[in-house]
DNA sequence: ATTAGCACTCGTAGGATGTGAGTGCTAACA
DNA sequence: TGTTAGCACTCACATCCTACGAGTGCTAAT
């Protein structure tokens, strides 16, 4: 683990056992790096390269006589050292754009078309979880008469969620008196988090009361939505990859995604952190996705967000995935940014 | 195929094969059947017995030092004139009932949550689709000043689906004149469908005129969505069946789940069907899926519904399989109703 | 109609073999 | 000191072979 700089050319070598093994998903040898990238030198001096770059722990054999394969600690030097940053092409920018824009204004369809969007760009399994508020605030109120002592409450919360909950009084309740209520509410609350709603004293009647309680449970429900929605995509793509061609791995990580679970943490993970999150291989902090990495960033504005993670084996293409995501994050923080104004 | 009626013992010999095969996925031979099921015949008996299956088309060999494995016809018989209907246990129901009621009332939840429970009630993959309404009636209507000249419009549909649309006019809007505009709308057009909302003509403002083209398109999205909201889970458990054991066939069947396209059609063709729709193997429409069943069923009441449905290889626990679909579809019923009502 | 006996088939598992890719080492060379 | 050529060595993998045994179909006896 002696890391006193690597040579121009053993970055170079790394960098070509990186790009090489993840397109090829098999150990590259060293003349395999002199025919394709021919850097002018022998096999030999190549090799001499590959002990120091396994000494220092960036590579490792898989078995004595097969090529060298990176290490997690390789990739996270590629990441961080050799890679440059890629761009998606215009033309994939503006097939993004266009997919975005063309679907309703609707919050759950957002998070499935990034999803898909990730997955099938990055050839990648996603998963991105719709954003989560901290605080919501009140913005508008409506009540419908349904049946004699029932009515919907309907609200339209801070960041253009609709929720509705269902209101049983023991009198019977007339739409004229309904309104009456809404209107004042709405002209009193507008703004206002749960808990000031909860705190607020004004009320007069008891269908007022009944109301606020009423609107003060949806909100907290929206609040604190235990399992914000989820979706995710492409994990069809993970099973191509030949890792997980063997069925039992694969069959753990489908499962993982079926599983709400993963996705709850994962997102809670990610939206700490400002910027794009690798994690690689053992830095992953869920069993199941050792040998996988994960690339996590979030969506949104400074309180309120969602997060978006693309995961597929540590043999990815970072510098696509970086970009991918970074470009579908900018789209759905304007979108977001545009729904809540 | 000769079909000139099954002795007695041969239907019992033909269920007892296909019993043996769906536990245990091997061909199952004569002598296993005498051991485990005892008939108080000899090996033999059952061989003779086997080749009439066979040559009835009931039954194959893999290959001829083989057992028998049933053939699609075969689990046709089975499931038509063999399997006696089960039912889920009380514990199972509660269980069910339990889920189904402790969610918020969210159509979106509970297509979730139906998929998730049909998955892991039947250890097999599942779909559902959330309900496709065909002509859907107008209940009430909010309009939101959001900025100047713009408003949401927030519709509230007869089947309690909640819908939005943004509404931009060439003036500024007050939310005074919204609220005439919304009181009046919501005592015109009461339970009538976007064709006759289209065609109303007690139309004065040109406010209203926008209001009223708003909702109408709105309504036609609501109903004509191409795409209703579909949910599936379990397809790990399908990756746990030997049959899928290896990757590319589970990759097809994964990618399929993964496009809407799949869902929509089975949707189409569980929804013209009362009851209970079994497919098995080559009667499923979708190449992917040959050597699959599908048992399909329709939940929700006369004019407006959804779709269920459980996938899984033709070794399957028919009577479950039933018994489940047939008891989330009660409780999803049940609910819809409730909902609409 | 049922059974016991038997020869036959063929898929599968285990073991031997050969091949080749790729290594590490050493010695020569710039 | 860094680079190169040469060479012996090592395994994973594919291929072939063999033995095994489960299960059949057939025939003759009950």
């Amino acid at each position: 683990m002696m890391d006193q700089g690597l040579s121009e050319r053993q970055q170079a070598v790394l960098g070509m056992i990186v790009s090489e093994y993840v397109a090829s998903a098999a150990p590259v040898g060293s003349d395999t790096i002199v025919r394709k990238y021919c850097p002018g030198v022998s096999a030999a001096t190549v090799r001499h390269d590959m002990v120091t770059l396994a000494s220092a722990g960036y590579v490792y054999l898989p078995h004595t006589s097969a090529g060298r394969v990176p290490s997690d600690e390789g990739y996270r030097y590629y990441v961080r050292q050799l890679m440059q940053p890629a761009e998606l092409s215009p033309d994939e920018r503006r097939t993004i754009d266009h997919l975005f824009h063309q679907i309703e204004r609707d919050l759950g369809q957002w998070t499935q078309l990034a999803a898909t969007v990730l997955a099938q760009s990055t050839g990648n399994a996603s998963i991105v979880t719709s954003p989560r508020v901290r605080q919501s605030q009140f913005r508008h109120l409506q009540l419908i008469a349904t049946q004699d002592c029932a009515a919907l409450v309907v609200a339209l919360l801070g960041e253009g969620t609709l929720h509705q909950q269902l209101l049983v009084q023991s009198q019977p309740l007339r739409q004229g008196e309904l309104d009456g209520v809404a209107r004042r509410l709405n002209a009193e609350l507008r703004g206002l988090s749960a808990a000031e709603i909860q705190g607020w004293l004004g009320t007069q009647s008891s269908l007022e009361r009944g109301v606020r309680d009423c609107l003060v449970d949806l909100m907290r429900r929206a609040d604190q939505q235990a399992l914000p929605g989820v979706c995710h995509g492409g994990v069809s793509s993970l099973l191509a990859q030949p890792e997980f061609a063997r069925g039992e791995k694969a069959q753990e990580i489908l499962r993982a995604f079926e599983q709400t679970a993963l996705a709850v943490e994962l997102a809670d993970a990610v939206l700490e952190y400002p910027g794009v999150r690798i994690m690689i291989g053992d830095e992953v902090p869920w069993p199941i996705l050792h040998g996988c990495a994960v690339v996590g960033a979030r969506y949104g504005t400074g309180h309120s967000g969602g997060a978006m993670a693309v995961i597929g084996p540590t043999r990815m293409r970072y510098d696509r995935v970086i970009a991918t995501i970074q470009y579908v994050g900018e789209v759905m923080t304007d979108l977001w940014a545009e729904l809540c104004g």
